[in-house]
DNA sequence: ATGTAAGTTGTGTTA
DNA sequence: CTAACACAACTTACA
């Protein structure tokens, strides 16, 4: 059964609709409108029959050095707290926005600096946490250094704290006073566990909970509702069900209630990479892009500057060689820590659509690029282990190779296949790369050649790309690996030919592998190719300077090919045992081979019964 | 129920 | 330079 809990969480219609107004820089000082659209939360449990799970019991003792201080019930509700995790923004907050609405005379602007996405873990092929390279934890700090600034152009600030969140939120919901408290309802297991614990406890202790969905365009149990609790599996069905997604939020503020007394709580300010612990790790390169909300408005004006260039956006026409001016709007980073949001973008776009009138659509224009995020979001939401290949009803499962030797190739640029290894190079230090070069990679590990499991690749996205998001990474490994989504197996990218055809002369390789930069144009997406000396010559001899490939392309591909037809044929999806669907599948398989003059079977017996 | 159409993004050859 | 096609044949959604 699909997870539908954020159901409840339902959303009402807008009050005070407001549509004038649409500026691309929305941080101007213009006069404040009232709510385009509101969020609402059903009260999660009455105060009045608490039943405080076991996941609480760390949460109801409060620090004795801060005894909580028993109000009236009226004091209690003039403080509001609003807990920021994604959503990193001012722009289309509605958590924000009811936080600082109905009298609250002080506002905790809360981020909580979660030790599982930040330890230092020495032990991890890169620099960075468990979870997560440097590159991203460093768009983290610079998107909430911006958010701190924001808050205090506005009279507020940012409380940083540090710690296991669930615990910490609900210690100083108490130690505060806090009657109302506002975040971003986020459909990831970890954060709806985690926010359970805080919601429980809220809720038990009568503090009002609002927690409105805005990360996405559309609420994804909305969708799973519509379509008879089911999530859509294809993107043409999710775009029929999901309709027009809500305007967003286009209320502007010159001030936010003042910060209240925060007692003998620390509060961090917001700290540099080398403060984490990570002042001993040098990285050769940082990626160049930098997080915040002013970033991502920024970006956004210059993305939409050109209309022309919107309206005619093409997703598949990508030059994924294209570095000095990559070919996409690089936006994905700052929709993923909420810097930018999704449904101001889309209605950025559907403006310029509007005064350009031809355009192109959904699947494959930019406003189609959202609904992928939202389409992904959805059926992440609704599968329950989505993020593995056993005990997921949507994931073929395949019986993966286990070649740590192989991985660490892939992983480290060292495949012999310069295209490959660009890539690798590319992700690891700019922590992007284009969509199509994710792609390559991403078959060339799992179906296309190596055949190892799309899980170890996706461990190694998620912890290199900066907009690596839950849900997406997820979907877009399912589908590259062809285990759900995407199922022509025998599409396969090749290593040498799908990148030349994009750059011929190998510019993208030269820059992010520098060892084959005078390797000849001819040679430069087959170097072990070349005469010995002509490697003499580029002083890159291959086997030495640069691996010679790790499997060669032709018969790797075509036996991967082969062992996936196998698994294909075998048809186990999920945990199940092949049901009453999958045997009419194979039967009606077995048969199309007899029609091909393969050997009897007993299909037609069965067929029989 | 069985058949059919369609599916964001393959390669390599031929016209 | 672009388009069509073979290659070999998957799944979901829907009639």
């Amino acid at each position: 059964m699909p997870r539908v809990r954020g159901k409840q969480y339902q959303q009402t219609t807008a009050l005070d609709l407001h549509t004038g107004n649409r500026e691309s820089d929305v941080a101007t000082n213009q006069p404040p409108v009232t709510v385009a659209m509101l969020f609402q939360i059903p009260a999660v449990r009455s105060p009045s029959t608490p039943s405080p799970p076991s996941s609480s019991s760390s949460c109801s003792s409060p620090s004795p050095r801060n005894p909580p201080r028993r109000s009236p019930r009226s004091r209690m509700e003039s403080n509001a707290m609003v807990w920021f995790r994604k959503g990193l923004r001012i722009h289309d907050n509605p958590a924000l926005d009811h936080a600082r609405r109905g009298g609250c005379a002080r506002l905790f602007p809360v981020f909580v600096l979660d030790p599982r996405y930040l330890e230092p873990d020495p032990t991890a092929f890169s620099p960075g946490s468990a979870r997560s390279g440097l590159n991203r934890i460093r768009f983290l700090l610079d998107s909430l250094a911006d958010l701190d600034s924001a808050l205090r152009s506005l009279g507020s600030r940012l409380l940083l704290l540090r710690g296991e969140p669930a615990p910490l939120i609900c210690r100083v919901l108490k130690d505060w006073n806090i009657g109302k408290l506002c975040f971003e309802f986020d459909t990831e297991p970890y954060s709806l566990a985690r926010d359970k614990q805080v919601s429980d406890f809220a809720s038990a202790s009568g503090i009002q909970v609002f927690s409105p969905v805005s990360h996405t365009l559309f609420n994804p149990a909305d969708i799973i509702e519509k379509n008879g609790g089911r999530a859509p599996l294809t993107y043409q069905s999710f775009v029929a069900l999901a309709g027009k997604p809500p305007e967003p939020l286009s209320v502007t503020y010159h001030e936010l209630p003042p910060v209240g007394d925060t007692g003998e709580y620390q509060l961090l300010s917001v700290p540099k990479i080398e403060e984490l612990g990570y002042g001993d790790i040098s990285q050769e390169e940082f990626s160049p892009f930098r997080g915040g909300e002013s970033e991502a408005l920024r970006r956004l004006k210059e993305s939409l500057k050109d209309k022309e260039w919107v309206a005619k956006f093409e997703k598949p026409k990508g030059d994924p060689s294209a570095f000095l001016k990559p070919a996409t709007t690089l936006l994905s980073p700052y929709l993923k820590f909420g810097c930018l949001s999704s449904r101001y973008f889309y209605q950025c776009l559907h403006d310029i659509y509007k005064s350009v009138g031809k355009h192109t659509s959904p699947p494959v224009s930019l406003a189609g690029q959202l609904l992928w995020r939202d389409f992904f979001y959805t059926v992440a939401f609704g599968t329950p282990n989505f993020d593995c290949m056993r005990g997921n009803k949507i994931c073929k499962q395949v019986p993966w190779r286990d070649d740590e030797e192989l991985l660490v190739a892939w992983r480290e640029g060292q495949t012999g296949y310069p295209w490959i290894d660009a890539i690798m190079i590319q992700l690891k230090k700019w922590g992007w790369v284009h969509h199509l070069a994710r792609h390559s990679v991403a078959c060339f590990l799992t179906r296309g050649d190596l055949f190892i499991h799309w899980e170890k690749g996706r461990d190694v996205f998620e912890r290199l790309l900066i907009d690596s998001d839950w849900a997406i990474n997820n979907g877009n490994w399912l589908w590259l690996s062809c285990s759900s989504f995407f199922y022509q197996y025998y599409r396969i990218y090749s290593p040498i030919s799908f990148g030349k055809k994009y750059d011929p002369n190998g510019n993208y390789i030269r820059h992010f592998l520098p060892v084959l930069k005078d390797m000849p144009n001819e040679y430069i997406y087959e170097p072990w190719t070349a005469p010995l000396s002509v490697q003499k010559k580029a002083r890159c001899i291959i086997g030495k300077d640069y691996p010679k490939p790790v499997v060669d392309h032709d018969i790797a591909s075509k036996e991967c090919r082969k062992k996936m037809a196998e698994a294909y044929a075998s048809n186990h999806s999920g945990e199940n045992v092949p049901s009453g669907r999958s045997s009419n599948v194979l039967r009606r398989k077995l048969q199309n081979e007899n029609r091909e003059g393969s050997p009897p079977t007993n299909s037609k017996q069965r067929k029989k019964h």
